[in-house]
This record gives structure tokens, sequence and C-alpha cells, in this order.
RNA sequence: GGGCGAUUAGCUCAGGGGUAGAGCGCCACGUUGACAUCGUGGAGGUCGGUGGUUCGAAACCACCAUCGCCCACCA
């Protein structure tokens, strides 16, 4: 092995092997197991969002296939209609030409072209981060047999009455000309301004002011409204009024929904262009103005002069010509909510238009159950409350969408606008019966991407077919995805799940945060923040990075700002960490139900450990490259590093089971730093280069080692699969285990290591001797060379035995000299002093020692352990804590009082002493 | 308006009714044949505030403050 670790060396060779022999597949033995990808748009690259969920993900099927399931992680990618269709038309503009201009099935064309070209990029990305999925598997959404299944659950949901077609108030993006539905329309506060208009009566006596914060509207008012109780305008109720500009007659009604304490208490009802209007107006059965076209511009049913313009101009031109008419009563400032395209950023309208609609009500019901009786479980628990709340008032769901890429919806239409709904147009004719003589037309409409979406869980394991797949892996075990994420495609997966598949389409729901930015700002290409985890792997130069970070930015005059802030944070650029450092970083912050900032010094922290790892097993390899033929013999160090990973492996495979990848990563970093590096190794050291070490000790410590740190690669393996499978090859042998890679051996269990209290407490003592000489070494400036002489004091037969049995150890380890103990009536001499137990440790001074720095270690020393005593003693003497708190903490409160009463009493003898000097 | 969450060391975060933790950063020392991407030692916190429950609260409860997120039709 190389003397330092170097990621790229070895990570993509690994996955290209892996990949080759088919090791991701499902291993057809053992327990199914299986996660679904949140299948990612075809038009995206990886985010760090990606990286995050695809880690924890793929940390989870490396884990339950080395658990011996027969584990799938199923890929794939998302048609993702809107942002598909959004690139190619860009393209094509590019070209001089458009959408339209190509005609629907060449776009489409066009649009399969760019996707087998160039989409999907983001499936090589995931092999660099070392996903373990199953690529023979992988399904697009508009795959053939996607399709179909799409088609049979539309037709199917139209048959039961569950999907209708209805001219209603939608969700309109001008820009993009479709539909959205509620999900995709993003509420923001704008400044604007509240109107106040004076509304002449009809009568010529008199007006009534009206606010609104959308003056272009008016043109299709057909009331005003005005709280029933409303002492002021109560009597007004019933007369007309005159809309001004359009010279319409329009009655005052009296509706609940009006609140009187806002503006002048009296609305104008608009039921063609407001949602709440349009429910006004339907209890109040008024005529419904539709003023706009598709643009959002002024139709022709609007008065002639404001025809053709834009929302905006004619709002303008509106409120230009009330002033002149002496009707405008006051313009207040004022923030309202803005409802924008999450695609588009155009500012949507309500907008009536025919449209596709879901009755969800039914399908919500067993849904919202299969939460409540614990079917499908979340975790961490309170995002359930999310799902509920949004559930138990969930809306009718408009899934048609105004574009051509996507799923034509299977409807068609005869001259007589009957809707007949099948699987294909012959089908149609079957169904219902249909003459070629009939004229059918198939609806122009698309799905929204998101109802494809929600059969993903069962249309990639082969539904509606009875395949092997959908027996074995529907329903999946766990789904892995981000909260923002629960409404448009968790609880959607749940219906339909449910209402087709027969069952839930997973057992637990595990919700991460977010990753954010090391400000906790989120990572936007406008905010020049973002980080690409491409760039943590390979590192960037810092050139490289502004670019990145400033081209195609929407607004320019950002561009300085990004720039100074880049050269400011990575002044030198991205340095090279590696896939698995990057992994190891999501999965110790993987903490849940809570957002994650992205710190670059934890993932330097990580790639270090992957350093500390590559070094140990170099260690490792260096001393187990002759193995002789003599039987192990296992010291007490061999016994207690096996009895310690026991441990470890033990509390992994719970952390595991609590999805709890911070907990797991953490343990398996402190076994390994803090435990095999700095203890054990160190502890191998005095028998393996000791020439007076017998050869089975020998034996037995090189067995431990090449067994601990096969051991550890395993346990590391789903977090650090790279680093883990190149160290694993070159340490199968040593440890005498077979097979061709490390991802198909089991995970280590805790019975495979014996728990041995023995061997842990004689090590400690060892642990506790070392250190307190270290201590003395620190703080007095002894130069680490040198090596000390150590009296005890007080010894027992035991301490005396491992004293004895360890002197190697305390020797090479504790950079110790001798180790003696005082006889009986020996005076000792003036010494630096450790406790360890009812021991002291003394270290004589003869120069070494600063008589003044001693007595004021000793002191602080002291001093701690006297605050401690003073706060146990308070506890004892108070009877009601002797009274009521349990025994055995009563117990140990008497026993820790007089250990420090011990100690303290030490402490006084040695400071005496120094006093004497 | 409804819901959810956060507040612990300089920074990023774990923890959790009985002794306050990690990484990074900081200080000092160090080329001991795995590792300077390292080692050894050290400094550093009245766990946001106020009340309550309890023998005991940083943890449980209530309220408050600050920050954040999600949902919702006040023109």
């Amino acid at each position: 092995m190389d003397k330092t670790y170097r990621p790229r060396d070895i990570e993509q060779a690994h996955y290209a092997r892996w990949e080759a022999n088919g090791y991701f597949k499902p291993g057809g033995h053992g327990e199914p197991w299986c996660v679904v990808i949140p299948p990612p748009n075809v038009t995206g690259t990886l985010h760090m969002g990606h990286a995050f969920q695809d880690t924890i993900m793929d940390a989870l099927t490396r884990y339950q296939r080395m658990c011996g399931r027969n584990a799938l992680w199923q890929p794939g990618t998302d048609h993702a209609g809107i942002a598909t269709q959004m690139v190619v038309e860009r393209q094509l503009n590019a070209e001089g030409t458009t959408r339209t201009a190509l005609g629907r099935e060449q776009f489409v064309e066009r649009v399969w072209k760019w996707k087998n070209e160039s989409g999907g990029q983001i499936n090589q990305q995931l092999r660099r981060l070392g996903a373990s999925v199953d690529w023979s598997r992988e399904r697009f959404t508009m795959d053939d047999d996607l399709s179909a299944a799409v088609t049979k659950v539309f037709v199917s949901l139209f048959d039961e009455g569950l999907i209708y077609r209805g001219k209603r108030l939608v969700n309109w993006d001008p820009q993009l000309h479709t539909a959205l539905s509620d999900l995709e329309v993003l509420q923001e506060d704008e400044a604007g301004h509240l109107w106040h208009f004076r509304y002449p009566f009809a009568d010529g006596e008199g007006y009534l002011v009206v606010a609104t914060t959308r003056p272009e509207t008016m043109l299709g008012d057909s009331a005003v409204a005005v709280h029933p109780d409303d002492e002021r305008y109560r009597h007004l109720i019933g007369r007309d009024l005159m809309l001004p500009l359009v010279d319409r007659r329009i009655p005052v009604i009296a509706d609940d929904y009006v609140d009187p304490e806002f503006g002048s208490g009296c609305v104008k009802i608009t039921p063609a262009h407001d949602f709440n209007d349009y429910e006004v107006g339907k209890r109040h059965d008024l005529p419904q103005y539709n003023i706009f076209d598709d643009n959002a511009a002024i139709n022709d049913d609007a008065p002639e002069v404001y025809r053709g313009l834009d929302r905006y101009v004619a709002r303008e031109r509106i409120v230009a010509d009330l002033d002149a008419l002496g009707l405008i009563d006051k313009i207040d400032d004022y923030e309202r909510k803005v409802p924008r395209g999450d695609r588009s950023g155009a500012v949507v309208e309500p907008y009536l238009t025919n449209q596709w609609y879901v009755k969800i009500k039914p399908l919500a019901e067993p849904a919202i159950e299969a939460v409540e009786t614990g079917r499908i479980r979340f975790v961490p628990d309170n995002w359930s409350r999310t799902y509920f709340e949004w559930m138990n008032n969930i809306q009718d769901w408009c899934i048609s969408r105004q574009l051509w890429w996507g799923h034509r919806i299977p409807a068609w239409y005869d001259d007589a606008g009957t809707i007949y709904v099948a699987a294909s147009e012959d089908d149609v004719r079957r169904k219902y019966d249909l003459g070629k003589d009939v004229a059918l037309r198939q609806d122009d409409d698309v799905l929204d991407t998101w109802f494809s979406s929600a059969l993903w869980p069962f249309s990639t394991m082969g539904w509606p077919q009875q395949t092997e797949a959908l027996k074995a892996f529907y329903p999946g075990n766990v789904l892995v995805t981000g909260f923002d994420i629960i409404f448009f495609w968790v609880a959607r997966m749940i219906m339909m799940g449910l209402k087709f598949a027969g069952d839930v389409p997973f057992r637990e729901v595990y919700i991460h945060g977010l990753i954010r930015d090391q400000d906790g700002q989120k990572m936007s290409k406008s905010k020049g923040n973002v980080l690409d985890p491409l760039d943590l792997i390979d590192g960037v130069d810092l050139d490289t990075l502004l670019e990145k970070r400033t081209r195609g930015l929407m607004q320019d005059h950002l561009k300085p700002k990004i720039e100074a802030a880049t050269r400011r944070q990575f002044p030198n650029g991205i340095e090279e960490y590696g896939a698995d450092a990057l992994r190891f970083t999501f999965a110790a912050l993987a903490t849940t139900g809570r957002d994650i900032r992205f710190d670059l010094g934890r993932i330097e922290g990580y790639r270090n450990f992957c350093n500390k790892l590559w070094n140990a097993a170099r260690y490792v390899h260096m001393n187990t490259e002759d193995v002789g033929s003599a039987e192990p013999e296992f010291s007490s160090a061999d016994r207690w590093i096996r009895s310690r990973l026991h441990h470890a492996a033990a509390a992994v495979h719970e952390h595991f089971a609590r999805y709890r990848l911070d907990l797991a990563a953490q343990a398996i970093y402190d076994f390994t730093w803090y435990e095999f590096c700095d203890w054990y190794l160190e502890l191998s050291k005095p028998v393996l280069q000791a020439d007076d070490a017998s050869a089975e000790l020998k034996q037995g410590a090189r067995r431990t080692l090449a067994d601990v740190l096969e051991a550890v690669l395993r346990l590391l393996h789903p977090i650090m699969p790279f680093i883990t499978e190149e160290i694993w090859l070159q340490t199968r042998q040593r440890a005498g285990v077979e097979g061709d890679t490390i991802m198909l051996r089991p995970y280590p269990l805790a019975a495979d290591f014996a728990a041995d209290e023995d061997a842990e407490s004689e090590i400690e003592w060892v642990q506790q001797f070392i250190l307190g000489i270290r201590q003395i070494r620190g703080e007095m400036d002894i130069s680490p060379g040198k090596a000390l002489p150590v009296l005890m004091q007080g010894t027992t037969d035991t301490d005396n035995a491992l004293a004895e049995r360890h002197a190697a150890l305390l020797q090479r380890v504790g950079r110790v000299e001798s180790v003696r103990a005082l006889d009986a009536g020996e005076e000792p001499p003036a010494a630096a002093t450790a406790l360890l137990g009812d021991l002291r440790l003394l270290v004589p001074m003869e120069g070494l020692i600063d008589v003044d720095a001693e007595r004021q270690r000793l002191a602080k020393q002291r001093d701690r352990v006297q605050a401690d005593l003073e706060r146990s003693r308070a506890k004892l003497d108070n009877p009601k804590f002797v009274n009521n708190a349990p025994a055995d903490v009563v117990t140990k409160e008497q026993a820790r009082i007089t250990e420090f009463e011990r100690q303290l009493s030490r402490f006084a003898e040695q400071l005496e002493k120094l006093d004497r000097l």
C-alpha cells in the first residue's frame, strides 16, 4: 500500500468492477429488502441534497445486503414534464425555432432524442458516489411498461368516478400556458398596494368604497359583498352599483366571507379570477366574467380600450382611468402574497379552464388510516402530524397539464364533446361500442408528472403484472426522502399503493433534513453558495469554481458579490476529499429532523479518518506478512480489543435499526481511532517487536490485528465503500477469509467477538496507568522521549500482578523505564504523583520536575475533587435524597464520597511532602 | 391564523432525571520504524429566560424570548 491514501486512485475502478460483476443485484437469498430511489429529474445533475439522500440509501442498502437480506435499491429517473420540456424548448429557441413550429409529434421525438443523448447525467454521478443501485432494473417513468401502468390507473380511477373533468378555477401559469396543482404554486410576500375605489350606485346617489390589490380584475366584477351583520352597509344590500369603466350593473350582496374589519368592509367579487370570489359567486349564483386570455392579457370580452393589454399594463391604465373619473378614494402600501409557479417563477393567475381532477377524499381516507394504525411509520415520528394536517384538508388534485411531454391523457372526444376513456382509441371503440364512422379526437393534455411518480414503488416492479419482483419487493421497507416532498410524493404513493397494489408502498418513511451552507442558508444558484458534490470528491480550483458559480446567472449584478464571497471562503479552491469522506460526512451529519449545515471542517476531518484507517492497515499488513505456524495465544490486549469490538458492533446494529447513521458512524469512528489505533496498535507493538515474546503470543497479536481490521472494514463498508474494499482486498488472506469483494461479506455481528469483562478491566488498568504517567509528563514538560522510572505506593496483589504481567506494555507504550512497588516501610522519594484508584504512581523528581509546578498541578486536581466531594456530601446530607432516591443511586453516591476522600488524603500527603522539600 | 422545530464549548453538532460530550478551532510539547491528513498534554460551557414537577432538572411540564420551516382564501 502507498504511504498516503489517495481516493482518486481507487474509487472508480472498484465501482466499475462491482457493476460489471453484478454485485448490486439482489442476491436472491434471504428475506427481501427494498428501497426505491426518489427518481431524480432526467434533466437533473447531482446536488448536495441528492448526494446526502443517496448516501443514506446506499448505506442502508449495503448494510442490509451484508446482513444477508435479498436487497434491492431500485434506480431510475423521472420524465419531469415541465422541466424537460423547458430544457428542450430553450434549445429550440437557440436554434431559432419553436416548439409550436415543430409540431407536437416532432417535438416529442426531439425530447426523446435529448433524453437518450443528454438525459440521466445524474446516473453517472451516482456511480461516482458509490451508489449500489441495481442498474439492470433501471426505469424511466415514460418507459412503455410504466406508461401502461399510468394508463391503467387513470382508466380505472375514471371508471370508478374518482377522476373527473370539470371547468373550474385553476392555477394558470401564463408563461408556460399550463395549469398547475396547488402544490406547484408558491406564495411569496411581495410589496404592493391596496387600492380603494369608489363604485357609484346605479341610481346615481353616492358610492361604496371597495379595496383591492388587483385593480385590473375589476373588469370582471359581478358584485360587491358586505358582511350581513355590518350595520354600516346592511341597508344597502340588494341595491345595484354601476361598475365603472365597464358600465355593468352589479348588486351589493351579503356574505359571511367578508371581514368587516378589513379595508372598507366592502369586497369586490370577481368570480372568474379569485378563488374566494369563485366560491362566493357560486353561493350567490353570480355570473363569471373571464377577462383574460391564456397569456393573462385582457381578452375581447372586456371594454375595447383594454383589449390585448398585459395584466400589469392594464392595471396602470385602469388606475389612471379611475383616477381621471375621480373614483380613487386612496392608495395604501400593502404587502401581499403573490402566487408564483415553482418552475417558471411567473405570477400564477386563477383562470377558468377545463381540467382533469382526482377526487381525492376517498383515496386519502385509507392513506390516513395506514399511518394512524402504524402500518406506515414516519421516522422521526413528528412528521406524521404534518402528514395528517395536509391529508385532512386535502383538495382535489388537478392532474392535467397543457404540455406535450408526458403521459398523454387516455381520453377521447367525439364531435359532440362526449368523453370516452380507455387505454387506446381501439379500446375506446370497443368499450363504448363506437363505429368507425365516429370521429374521435384524443385529449391534448398530459398528466402531472407526480401522477406517474405516485405509482413508482409498484410500477417499477412490473405492476400490473404479478411479477416476482412485485411479490418480493412490494411493499418496500423504507422510503428515504426530504420533508418537502411529503405532500408531492409520499402521500400520493401511499394513496395509489393502497388503491392499486393492495398494500402500503413501504413500512417506514425516513425523513431527513435539508442540506444548507455553512451559514445555514439554502444553497441556490442565485445566492452563489452551491457546492457540487463532485467538486468535494475530486477537488476544484478557484477559477473553475468561480466560473461555475457565476455562469448562467439570472441576475448579473450578483456576480461580483458571489465572486468575492467565493474567493473569501475558498481562496485555494476546494481540496480533493474523495467519495468516502463525503459519504462519511453525510452519515455523520444525518441527524433526523433537523436541517444540516454543511461544514468543510467536517469533511476534512473525515478525510483524515480515511488516512488514519489507511495507515492503520499499513501497520497491520507490515506485521502480518509472515504468518508463522504457531498456535495463537491471545493476550489480555487481544481479548480486550475483541471485547471492545463486540460492544461496538452491537451499538452499530442498534443505530442502523433506528436510522441513526450519525451515531453508527460515530461509534465506528470512535472504535477505530480511539481504541483500535490509539491503543490496540500501540499495545501490539511491544509483543510484535520484542525478541522475547513467545511465537504463540506474537501469533495471537497478528491474528487479532488482521481479524479486527478486517471486521472494522466490514463495519465501515456501508458508509465508506471504496477505501474499505481497497484495503479489504489486501487484507482478506491475512485474515483468512474468502471472497471477491467486501460488499458481499456478512456484516459483523457482536457475537462474532467475545465480550471479556476481565480483559477489559485489566487493560483499563493499564490505560489508566499510562494516562497518569502521560499527564505528569505533559504537564511537567518532560520530553516525550525520556523514559521515566515509576514507583507504586499502596499496591494490592492485583496491582502487583498486573504491573508485572504488563510491564512490557507500560514500558513501551507509557515510555516508562521501570516499574517497582515500594517495599513495606520504604520511604517514598519526593515525586510527582498520579492516582490510580487506591494506588499511587510516583515519578521521582531528581531534577526532572519543578516542585512548584507539581504543587500547583496537584492543588488543581485536589480542588476539583474537593468540589465534587462537597457536592456529593450536600446530597447525602439531605435526608430527602437518602429517603427518596433509589438505593443504588445512594450507594453509588456514598462510594463516590469514599473515593473522593481517599483521593483528597493522597493529595494532601503528597502536597505536604512537597512542602517539606 | 394553524402546525412543526431549534436555542448545549469560539464554530458545527450529539446527548439526555443523578460525574457535561465529539469534531474542528485554540495553547504547549513532539521527526518514539502505521500515520505531521499524525501523536501527547492542556485551556474552554452556571446546556436561551422565568416559573413548576421532583430528593434531584441541562433533560420532563407551562409560559416567555429569539431564530427558522411548513400549511392556510382576509380582498
